[in-house]
Order: C-alpha cells, then sequence, then structure tokens
DNA sequence: CGCTCGATATTCT
DNA sequence: GAATATCGAGCGA
C-alpha cells in the first residue's frame, strides 16, 4: 500500500484534517531483524493553525517544540503534555500559509493489535486507540518519531491510503481546548466507536 | 452511564 | 508560576 504524497499534505490543513479520516496510521517496528506492523484507520482528527488561531502551538511564532509546525509538510508533529501523554500530528498546510498540523485524536486497529495490547494493557477493547494519548501509547510512539517523514512508506511512522470505501465525516468543534471552540475542525467519521469522547459527537 | 478531580512534566510568561 | 491539543480512578445516579 502506497503513502499519500507531499501535494496531499500542502493544502489547507482543515481540508487535510478532513481527507485524513479513512486513511491509515501506520507503525514499523524493527526489532532482531523482524518488522512488527501496527496500523489503525484514523477515525477521528482535529486541524490546527498558526497565528489566525489561538488555540494552536503555533500561534505565537516558531519555538523548539513546534518547530516541525513550521517545516516541511507530510512530517510527524509529536509533542509531551500533561506529564503523562504523548500527541501525534502530520504537519500540513497551504503554501500561503505559514504553519500547520492534524492531530489524530482516534484510530480503528487494524494489523498488529495483540502487540497493541500488550504496549496499552486495558479491558475495554475501545479503549485501546480512542483518544490521542492512548493510540500513541497502543503504538509506542514518542518523541523519538517527531520530524519523520510520514510520506515514506520506510519510514517508522507512516500513513498509507486506507481502504477505498466511502465513509461519512462529520466536522464539529475541537474539544480540550479553551481557546476557538466554535471553530468546527474536527473531523470524525461518526460511526466509529474508536472516536474520542463519544457525547461531543451527538451535542452538535 | 456521566461527571469531577488529581497526577505529572514540559513549555511559555 | 500558570497553563496545558489527556487519562483514569472514584463517585453518584
Amino acid at each position: 500500500m502506497s503513502c499519500p504524497p507531499i501535494s496531499f499534505y500542502r493544502r489547507p490543513t482543515e481540508v487535510v484534517a478532513r481527507d485524513l479520516v479513512g486513511k491509515k496510521l501506520v507503525r514499523t517496528i524493527r526489532e532482531n531483524g523482524r518488522i512488527f506492523r501496527l496500523a489503525g484507520t484514523i477515525v477521528e482528527t482535529e486541524a490546527y493553525g498558526y497565528s489566525d488561531d489561538p488555540a494552536s502551538h503555533a500561534c505565537m511564532g516558531p519555538t523548539a517544540r513546534n518547530r516541525v509546525m513550521f517545516g516541511d509538510v507530510g512530517r510527524a508533529y509529536v509533542y509531551f503534555t500533561y506529564g503523562n501523554h504523548f500527541c501525534v500530528n502530520v504537519s500540513a498546510r497551504s503554501s500561503t500559509i505559514e504553519a500547520g498540523a492534524v492531530l489524530i485524536r482516534g484510530l480503528e486497529p487494524v494489523e498488529g493489535i495483540e502487540i497493541m495490547k500488550k504496549l496499552r494493557p486495558v479491558d475495554d477493547a475501545f479503549s485501546l486507540t480512542s483518544g490521542p494519548g492512548k493510540l500513541t501509547q497502543a503504538l509506542n510512539i514518542s518523541s523519538a518519531l517527531n520530524g519523520v517523514d510520514m510520506t515514506n512508506p520506510e519510514s517508522e511512522l507512516h500513513i498509507e491510503f486506507g481502504i477505498s470505501k466511502s465513509i461519512r465525516i462529520m466536522a464539529t468543534p475541537r474539544i480540550g481546548i479553551t481557546r476557538a471552540v466554535d471553530r468546527k475542525w474536527r473531523f470524525v467519521d461518526p460511526a466509529s466507536p474508536y472516536v474520542s469522547r463519544r457525547i461531543q459527537i451527538k451535542a452538535i
């Protein structure tokens, strides 16, 4: 399976966020000469912009943490938050904007599910990858992967075209933020149970 | 089920 | 020093 090319990510961030729903996030782990594939279909994303978006890490300009949002598109922006969790984004923006990224908030597990369960032992199957901090744990994603090329199938973390099926995609306000809360830059597959905080969908 | 609250480290003021 | 693109335990209904 091939990867969406760089040009896919060189479009308005919210358009990329919408189109990433249904694609596949793939984590390959090389260990003792063997290769494990952990993968899931993306079911929930959020777009984060530049200076016009007060909720974005990039709104005050480049810093050591957010520099990937200002660099080449199609790269992994991984950051640590709340003292406990990693979150993974893909840098994406049109050529007229200086920064932007898409947060991946939910996955439907497809490959390597038994390994995911070892990396993240939970009783409830839906709690495996239904949240930005959960899926990074299940796929063993940390800041070591910050900046990797997500358009390269050789990368330890990349994005592939998903199964070609038409799915309904719904736009809602972003969650877990305190600023620009009215902007509908969260995109979900409402049919998937692997969406974080499902109650937020019904409220729209 | 749904809500409140505390943990915990990095980042920025 | 304050805030944070979160999670899970604990509680009440």
